[in-house]
DNA sequence: TTGTAGAAAATTGTATACAATATGAAAGAG
DNA sequence: CTCTTTCATATTGTATACAATTTTCTACAA
């Protein structure tokens, strides 16, 4: 579609304010409302609540309405299993075809987190933490893969729990981990990459479960 | 949305066209050309058209134009390997949480398998390939994996193929291997599923790859 | 107080209208 | 004959209008 088209216009601004959790999950999305905020016609914003309703990010109730899509326990459950076999699977790709440039970019990127976290911007270090799983999954150069992933809401998911707890300990145990996962796959070390990146996301669903 | 709303109807028809192969990669659609054939507005069908690129099965050129999306050489080697993930994934977390249900049912479809293709009817058989490798990921219970690998496109690929070749000895490999899988399941021997699953998956692509 | 019937308001689903843009065909210059 | 240019047609993007439906509010009775 043309990029300035203003049916994506809405669509940009309303998949980033759910993206962002500036929209509850279950709120219920009025076409004239946004009609009116963003000074287009009502069929525009149709347009761009039928898109995220392709992308499951609102759905229409049976009688009428479009809604911002909640999650449920059973989501977290979900996403944290089907995190996991994204970034394993991701991961041992990896191993198949190595590329130094990758390696380089995530232990840049691990050493942004460490300065971060050691100046106290705990915002800043949760994006590198979600830019560090991202890479891993850039790095398999599967166009799919990468998108699926984007649009699993995984890395909002992870932004919403960063934003909340700020442990130090939780901060430092990161770090290393990443570190490990690093260390690991430059020594070609499959096993050892394997159960840290498990343990990884382990210890953060335990984190996510105590918040919902 | 309404389960009966135009908007709806549109969109359940052009998709099922579009998963069927009935609409090839890359034709057009042509928003009041749809809008005639099946008796509503063109708004309806901007609507489907909207959720289709939502789901990515088609894209909107930057001139305008709604176009079916191409599958491409690249896709098909990213959507195998994407395949192999999900699927080696789907079936380590089976055998975390063993289920008997699951296993007579990939038995069933394993002897409807056996008994179309000895009867001739290849179609009917490559349906019941295509649901095994379902059931599988069905079998985690995890309701994004399964809506991923039902976006993903891969059933429908494994169609479009299925219905192409129809190469006795390929019939009687992929029984052998399936059965050898639920063999693997019921013996608890993860190593002989996954090898037999990786194996499997992999010749299916070097028949893919001869067709695009 | 609670529950319910009905009216009023809000919201959605759909069609139509129209301007802007893209596409393609015909005419003319080199 | 080939390449532009121009014009007509087709298609899209957007707004508006309106009927149908849902939701909310109000009044009244149990």
């Amino acid at each position: 579609m043309k990029e300035d088209s203003l049916a994506n216009k809405v669509y940009l601004e309303v998949r980033k304010k759910i993206l962002s959790s500036q929209l509850a999950g279950g709120a219920r999305l009025v076409e004239s409302a946004w009609a009116d905020k963003l000074a287009v016609s009502r069929v525009a914003v149709r347009e761009a609540f039928m898109r995220l309703a392709g992308e499951s990010l609102v759905e229409f109730g049976e009688k009428g309405g479009c809604f911002v899509k909640k999650m449920t326990v059973e989501d977290v459950r979900d996403i944290r299993e089907l995190r996991e076999l994204l970034e394993v699977g991701a991961l041992k790709i990896l191993f198949s075809k190595k590329n130094n440039e990758l390696i380089d970019d995530l232990e840049l990127i691990c050493n942004d987190f460490s300065d971060m976290v050691s100046k106290g911007y705990y915002g800043g270090a949760c994006e590198a933490d979600v830019r560090f799983h991202e890479r891993i999954i850039e790095g398999t150069c599967n166009s799919r893969l990468i998108a699926i992933y984007k649009n699993s809401n995984i890395p909002l998911f992870h932004m919403k729990l960063g934003a909340i707890l700020g442990q130090m300990e939780d901060y430092l145990d990161t770090e290393q981990e990443h570190r490990a996962i690093v260390d690991a796959l430059k020594a070609n070390d499959w096993n050892k990459a394997y159960e840290t990146l498990v343990h990884h996301l382990d210890r953060g669903e335990q984190e996510a479960l105590e918040l919902v």
